[in-house]
RNA sequence: GGAGGGAUACCCAAGCGGCCAACGGGGGCAGACUGUAAAUCUGCUGGUUCUACCUUCGGAGGUUCGAAUCCUCCUCCCUCCA
């Protein structure tokens, strides 16, 4: 049925590797809704644009109609996943797990329809295992194969200690699959290794193993390395509007084309027809605020995103400053403020020496008149804006 | 347990008694040019009451007028031998 290929190819937008599309192509067959599984870490559930590239393919998965299931690693967060970091984590607590599922529901949501969605927690039967069926579970996977996985062989190779334990996360997420029955289970392409133990967990129960997809791990602002928090390359979902239309149009021209494949909505051919115009002379600028309008409405509201764009234009096609900055009133000694000090106590230098390179480097204005000498001060009761850069500013009284 | 090598600013990496707040590269920030794109060019990249002063070169002591550089002890890492 052509049906089932449309929806293979809907499914394949953006994805990595599919394992097996012929697998995915009976189950479909079957004509049963799919159950499909994606993971997350209980901690952290501060969500930035790289997440949403795996939870827009489970929206992807609840409009072809498939129950998409949202599993909480509470349990598994026990342990701590070793693809990368230090295994080890402080455990959380109950009241904090419980926290963190609702930032996660109103974040996600924002995304995948509420009434499709199903929340779990891999707590509810990995509590049940015990140690007994832990040991179980332990026996199901040699030491070899599990040395398959790319950091454990390198740690290995290179006598970086393995704890035991991590080779327990493996087990319990593929242990997860096993638990809700998955057909599907979706992950960035850093979680192949777990995903596929969960195959192999399930043929071992009698399940048909599930099939797997995974996500290329969204780059960062940069474009270079991947988005996180850490290395400050990141848009969260939940920053202001002009935040985030600031940020998309920062992106380079050719990252946007990437975002457009992993985070909008619209179809590949309406992009394709994006990337005709720019051929035939099209501002990229110009689709770039398309882009950004998009994900906004999404975060947002379609009004915020209108505003958002309108302040966008308006501060840096004619050198407004913008409507809402931080207000920030200082006190001055003797009568007056230096302005190194007023753009470090505003929070628009980390130190007054960085300010003072700034003021020399001709970064500073006062209400939009650049000032390049650093011994200038305000006095007691006046009010100005000052801006550092092209993006900093803050409307500063002195006391 | 034995032998050797190393630890320098965000990262890599020079320096091996004064000219060192510390070469160079990466990254980052800022300026010019632009579309807050890319590319390019320029400057900056410890702190402060900023042409001066203060605190930095794994940690603690010591030698010296003067130490990142020499000595002692300690901590950590790497390589080889057992």
């Amino acid at each position: 049925m052509t049906d089932h290929k449309e929806s293979i190819a809907y499914i394949s937008r953006g994805a990595d590797e599919i394992i097996q599309e012929e697998e995915l192509l009976k189950k479909l067959e079957k004509g049963k809704p799919l159950r499909v599984k994606t993971g997350f870490d209980p901690t952290a559930p501060d969500l930035h644009l790289g997440h949403t590239v795996l939870i827009n393919k489970m929206r992807h998965f609840q409009e072809l109609g498939h129950h998409v299931m949202f599993l909480i690693g509470d349990f598994t967060g026990l342990i701590g996943d070793p693809s990368g970091k230090n295994a080890t984590r402080k455990p959380l607590t109950k009241d904090e797990i419980a926290a963190n599922a609702e930032t996660y529901r109103k974040q996600v949501f924002k995304i995948l329809d509420p009434d499709l969605t199903e929340v779990c927690f891999n707590s509810t039967w990995g509590e049940a295992l015990g140690s007994a069926g832990m040991i179980k579970l332990a026996s199901r996977y040699t030491v070899a194969r599990m040395l398959e996985r790319d950091d454990f062989k390198k740690r290995y190779a290179g006598n970086q200690p393995i704890s035991i334990h991590e080779f327990l996360y493996p087990l319990m997420q593929g242990y997860d699959s096993v638990a809700m029955k998955a057909d599907v289970e979706l992950g960035g392409t850093d979680q192949k290794f777990n995903l596929l133990v969960g195959r192999e967990l399930q043929k071992e129960e009698g399940q048909e193993p599930q099939v797997i997809l995974t996500m290329p791990i969204l780059e960062g602002l940069d474009g270079a390395n991947k988005m996180s928090k850490s290395l400050d390359n990141y848009i969260g979902i939940e920053e202001s509007p002009d935040e985030m239309f600031g940020k998309l149009m920062s992106i380079s021209d050719i990252l946007m084309w990437r975002y457009f494949e992993l985070l909008s909505f619209k179809s590949m051919q309406d992009i394709e027809k994006y990337k005709v115009s720019v051929k035939d002379g099209a501002n990229p600028r110009d689709i770039k605020f398309d882009l950004a309008e998009e994900i906004i409405a999404r975060f947002h509201s379609q009004e915020a995103a209108d505003a958002a764009k309108e302040n966008f234009i308006q501060r840096f096609r004619h050198g407004a400053v913008p409507e809402d900055m931080p207000e920030i009133e200082l006190q001055s000694v003797d009568g007056s403020l230096g302005l190194a000090q007023i753009l470090k106590q505003a929070g628009l230098t980390a130190s007054t020496s960085e300010a003072f390179r700034m003021i020399t480097q001709g970064a500073v204005k006062i209400d939009a008149e650049k000032v390049s000498d650093k011994d200038i001060d305000l006095s007691a009761g006046s009010t100005a804006v000052v801006q550092v850069g092209k993006r900093k500013f803050a409307r500063i009284s002195v006391k």
